[in-house]
DNA sequence: TTGAAAGCGCTAACAC
DNA sequence: GTGTTAGCGCTTTCAA
């Protein structure tokens, strides 16, 4: 009575417990110690090919999977990738989230979700995962100020840390060329026949402020280009909100000299824009331009000319990044984005001359 | 010389490697038994008062963070959460999504996504949940189909399951009241004077078309309690999204006697059929009306009158359903849901005897 | 009430 | 090449 339960007429012996088969039953159906089964599952060239012939087939016969808890226990992996995300970017982050999803998909790793609604869960969730074993790599999405920063450098330590669309110190970082951005869309604004253009952006960045400053400069360079000078930047602070680009743009055009044309540094704030254009009772595209900034889904239904950033690709370089540092594969060289794009929409209108 | 590195001055004495402490630190600091700080972690009344206090000094004093791995090795547990969400729903599924996250927030529970671009992905994710102990409980995104219900049930036999605005056999369902939900709509659509009213749905499920059903019963529940009868029950079956939307009521609009109202069953196809009745020439509002489904961002922007599904409480009472069960504690009997509401915007108009 | 010891399923160091 | 063994950090008997 030996051959227990371990031959079920019909049955694939396993042990006791109904659970999954473990590497042990591989072993023990192939013939095999465990330790020749682990190294055919670590890819460790020695072994013979019959042995590791012989070995696969049970693990497929068997549908084992190896244990991720037992895996990590031991070498002190999770096979997670963890992203810090805000919110309040909505579809902007979908797409990003949909890149790392992308390149996420072949490869045996998962990806966990740290949301932020306020600014406090960022580091809350920064140094819950300094504490804890949780994610072998860490992606972090528009996120700013001096507690990330430092929460991000602290978990760098451990494993790797790349920050998109934002510049940490001691992360990677993965910007798209906002310098760029910028001038496509006053460019634009430019080549339609105005010359007082106003940028909405959002407050810099008390600690890395390289975004807004790298958008100040596309602005710059368009004027520059163009050969307009630039007596009165009309750079204005708003808030990334609808409400912000809102109250900034009626301001402006309550002012004496009203801009002809508005560029904002978020399609949120453009919506805004258009809505306080339309209640100076002005028309858009023909009064008043607009310019938006990320594209994002709501910037197509509002007909707004936008500036198009490589969401996806910026979600499945970082995610394909990090899995490449992790498998210890030659790390695909510098990845490379692919530039901004101005989207032509409505809310720009005509060239002003024609406009006439 | 035994005192290697254990006590060198001004460190916090622990194992050799420079990572984080172990239970065994704890329990060599607190001294005591590694099982009595076990039984500290896990709550168990058998430990003294003082012992415990003893022990969750050192633990708070040396930072101390069992490992998930560990724990999940041996108890079977990841302290995970699955979600298994399409894309394609985007701003609704944000909605759930963040329900999830808050009521995770308490908890010591990670969510991972698991996201659905193609159909076969939902069932690949699904099997490979079966083999693989990576989650704890899963919650399932408006997904439906054999495949994806035989998937759910074979996972159900190993951990919770609940289906989000999915009516999946097997597994726990949370269903809106989409009844309630149309029949608001078709009733302030009557209410407002109109009395051919089409209903653009999308196509039933082969398998579990409860959803429809209901929506197309709350359809006629308005209909019957305006003393309306329904001879021409202009029930018209369109793909979800905004092109569904277009072509179904482009086609409505070309007929001999077309609508003067039309619900659709979700913003995508409302913001289609808008965009018909505006090329056909017609106003919305005033020529026809159109309310939308869901109540996504865009519907807002668009002024889209529709039907607010309660998407954050689901996501919130699914998770805290999954919690409530994994840890044991009472199941918060039959958790209750939101009803739907209209949200008055501007694409029904005014009454139509008065806008005469 | 508590400590010691036996694993959970796997990898890696060590023998042969 | 391959089998054996000692842990990874924890929970859970089993004694005491």
């Amino acid at each position: 009575m030996l051959t227990d339960m371990e031959s079920v007429p019909g049955g694939t012996p396993r042990s006791r417990k109904g659970g999954r088969p473990t590497i042990r039953d591989v072993a023990r159906e192939a013939g095999v110690g465990i330790g020749t089964v682990s190294r055919v599952l670590n890819d460790d060239r020695r072994v013979s090919p019959g042995t590791r012939h012989r070995v696969m087939a049970v693990i497929r016969r068997l549908r084992f999977r190896p244990s991720t808890a037992a895996r990590g226990l031991v070498k002190g992996r999770t096979q997670t990738l963890g992203v810090l995300v805000p919110f309040f970017t909505k579809h902007y982050f979908l797409e990003i989230l949909r890149g790392i999803e992308q390149a996420l998909a072949g490869t045996d790793y998962s990806l966990i979700i740290y949301s932020v609604e306020r600014p406090e869960q960022a580091s809350a969730h920064l140094s819950f995962l300094s504490r804890v074993r949780r994610v072998d790599g860490l992606i972090v999405i528009s996120l700013s100020g001096r507690a990330v920063a430092t929460g991000c450098r602290r978990l760098a330590r451990r494993c790797p840390v790349v920050a998109i669309d934002a510049n940490l110190g001691g992360a990677m970082n993965l910007l798209p060329d906002h310098e760029l951005g910028m001038y496509l869309a006053v460019k634009h604004l430019i080549g339609l026949g105005h010359e007082r253009i106003a940028l909405v952006d959002r407050p810099e960045d008390p600690v890395f402020g390289t975004i807004t400053e790298a958008r100040r400069q596309g602005y710059r360079r368009a004027f520059r280009e163009a050969g307009l000078s630039l007596r009165s930047p009309r750079v204005v602070i708003a808030d990334y909100s609808q409400e912000g680009g809102y109250e900034a743009v009626a301001r402006l055009l309550a002012a004496r000299r009203p801009p002809t044309a508005v560029a904002c540094a978020s399609d949120l704030q453009a919506v805004g824009a258009l809505r306080a254009v339309e209640e100076a009772g002005l028309r858009v595209g023909a009064d008043i331009a607009v310019t938006g900034y990320h594209d994002v889904e709501l910037a197509r239904y509002v007909g707004l000319t936008t500036v198009h950033l490589p969401a996806f690709e910026m979600g499945e370089v970082s995610a394909g990044l990090l899995v490449s540092i992790l498998t210890g594969r030659q790390a695909a060289e510098q990845p490379t984005l692919p530039p901004p794009y101005l989207v032509v929409r409505d809310s720009c209108g005509r060239h002003r001359a024609q406009a006439r």
